[in-house]
DNA sequence: ATTGACTCTGTTCCTAAATACAGACTTTAT
DNA sequence: ATAAAGTCTGTATTTAGGAACAGAGTCAAT
């Protein structure tokens, strides 16, 4: 197994140094062993969860959700806790899925409809996508 | 159509009212007329917008980056730039449905193998999901 | 054994997005 | 016509998430 200074897992995750150890002090990384020195020792097990968290907040989710996520993924947990966890996450991600289709549709429609012969009425209310009727 | 005041667009929209004015000051929203003493006037298409903006950030947009959508939609750009600027967008949002789905998928297994007959084994490595490979 | 590159903890600073406040005006309801 | 509630502009503060020091210890290469 691979073992990385804390600013190779840094560079590898292409986070900043410093972002590292806020991650740990977060509780969103586990606390990595140390040398007798105290310097971090990590794996590469680290820079995949830092992949994770970076791109679970560009999907919108913050850290205290990541954490969460993160939790609750690792089991431990009693059947009930993880059902009712999974199922609201579930239907939230259902919809954050379903409002970006349908951004899409409508970029997708925007960028169809734009090289339009002459018609320049290329004016597609992208508002409509979120709104809830 | 109907008139609203700020505070009950504010609070049609679910939103702060000082934030409407924020979102005014960045160009988010347009400037919308104002009675003789000064006091401005909505009306419901006002509380949509805002709307959008809310739930586009929860999608993990930036205000930045949902201000270019507003204008994209709204028309009046070249060709070019508008094929230029949706194809950009749109696999970026591909790759967002992408993963919540992988996400979404992960949770559906996890609540699946929970009510585990007895098998305590219940551990879900949430992470693979966005493991790019 | 000294120089340069790393790392440590702890504190401070920064940016985006929002929210709060101050002081003045306006509108509504009594 | 006066009090309470709403709004105005402009400035200041807050929060989340990070990034930047400072001062001290450590490691690797010459």
């Amino acid at each position: 197994m691979e073992v990385l200074s804390i600013s190779k897992v840094a560079k590898q995750a292409n986070i900043n140094l410093e972002t590292v150890r806020y991650y740990e002090k977060r509780g969103l990384i586990p606390e990595p062993p140390r040398t007798a020195a105290g310097y971090r020792i990590y794996s590469g097990e680290y820079v995949d969860r830092i992949k994770f968290i970076k791109r679970a907040q560009e999907l919108g989710f913050t850290l205290d959700e990541i954490l969460q996520l993160l939790k609750i993924s690792e089991g431990g947990h009693d059947a009930q806790t993880v059902k009712e966890f999974t199922s609201e996450k579930i239907s939230e991600i259902t919809g954050k899925i379903n409002d970006l289709q349908r951004i899409k549709g409508t970029l997708q429609k925007l960028s169809d409809e734009c090289p339009g012969s002459g018609a320049p009425s290329n004016k597609c209310p992208i508002i409509q996508d979120l709104t809830n009727n």
